[in-house]
DNA sequence: GAGTCATTCGTTG
DNA sequence: CAACGAATGACTC
């Protein structure tokens, strides 16, 4: 069991239309390798069962999704989100504070 | 074996 | 208040 492996394990406990930070996953399993946490989501070995893309930043910014990485499939996994119930407000994940899980 | 990457924190100007 | 650099862990060349 490597330290990613753990990300996914945590993650995939976020319930859905929640939302999560790297920073809080990296704590969670005890590490502060909060970058790493990315390269999990970036492999993301397991699609639908590890949603990356409930995964934001600190600031409640989307991240590496939009604007970043590939570019335009990554706004898909917004409309994704919206659907779960997560609004994504200008790139931004509306009342993060409150949907953090 | 070295470099890359979807982040975050700490210090300096 | 704003900007830059350092640290961390796995993957790829």
């Amino acid at each position: 069991m490597t330290f990613e492996e753990k990300i996914y394990e945590v993650l995939r406990k976020v319930p859905r239309g929640k939302v999560t930070t790297y920073k809080n996953l990296a704590e969670k399993i005890g590490s502060k390798a909060y970058r790493a946490v990315g390269q999990a989501m970036r492999n993301n070995p397991f699609a639908p069962e590890v949603p990356c893309h409930r995964v934001v930043r600190s600031d409640g910014r989307v991240g590496g999704f939009m604007g970043k990485t590939t570019g335009k499939e990554i706004q898909k996994k917004i409309e994704m989100l919206t659907s779960e119930g997560v609004e994504i407000i200008d790139g931004k994940v509306a009342d993060f504070s409150l949907r953090c899980f």
